[in-house]
DNA sequence: CTTAAATATGCCTTGACACGTATATGCTAT
DNA sequence: ATAGCATATACGTGTCAAGGCATATTTAAG
């Protein structure tokens, strides 16, 4: 008897580029696994094994067909995800056109904890690491 | 040499619990690492890393103030998933007072909504679905 | 029953990554 | 300069998920 192994959040399920693809796939229309392999070059027993996960998180479910099983979406996770994004919605919307182009320009003076200090222009020194590609 | 690291999407920045933490913190205003740590009770590298990396994403950006690094959030990854999500949002909206009846609006909808159908007949036999609830 | 097709699962290896500890770097005041 | 605070990074370690391969299960058909 197999039980649940890991309850993996929202998040988790779709930080998998192969899961994403298989959503996005699903959008069109319900498919059969085979589909899915051929159309997103998987093996079998991948595409099985994520649609597992997907299932158990509801991101889909299953009917049969003779030999085949088809998948199609469901929207409750989908519903979970916008409502955490919700929290910076209102954010990000009232800052997208002002912000943007001011950040982009580049950086700027922003204090307002002042230390009276002599500091270097508050430039943010973003570090740029290592361009890792 | 080097090993290079993982370019990571802004869907595996925020499968990381801490790290949607730090995000939903602030939310509210910027904050220094020290006041992150104590809110959040994480020990200080791993706060320091975590914001490493949101910062890696465009997921914040930081600003000098004496010894402290002001870290607050930055716009456009969020987009990223609003964008990402917008795909699947007239499916879910649509589902949200029919469930019951969601396989017989797939069919449905698929023509309504002039979805770029590329199914191929795949024919499938009277899909008795499983009362779910 | 046997065979074939489609899908699911088990085992194993590998690599990514998150954390803790220790240390390095940056910044400021004296 | 030196000290001290705040933050960043390096290194080692444990954990866990994703993929390959082999095999089991399911369903249909002969």
């Amino acid at each position: 008897m197999e039980y649940i192994k890991g309850v993996e959040s929202v998040f988790e399920i779709i930080a998998e580029p192969n899961r994403r693809a298989i959503l996005s796939l699903l959008v069109s229309s319900q498919q059969s696994v085979g589909e899915i392999e051929r159309q997103l070059r998987m093996t079998q027993p991948t595409v099985s094994k994520h649609l597992r996960v997907l299932r158990d998180a509801g991101f889909v479910e299953s009917t049969v067909d003779a030999q085949r099983r088809l998948y199609r979406l469901k929207p409750e996770p989908f519903q979970e995800f916008d409502a955490w994004l919700a929290q910076f919605r209102r954010f990000w919307s009232a800052h997208i056109d002002a912000l943007e182009r001011h950040l982009d320009r580049m950086d700027k003076d922003r204090m307002d904890q002042s230390t009276p200090t002599k500091r270097k222009t508050t430039k943010e020194k973003t570090p740029r690491p290592k361009p890792r590609m």
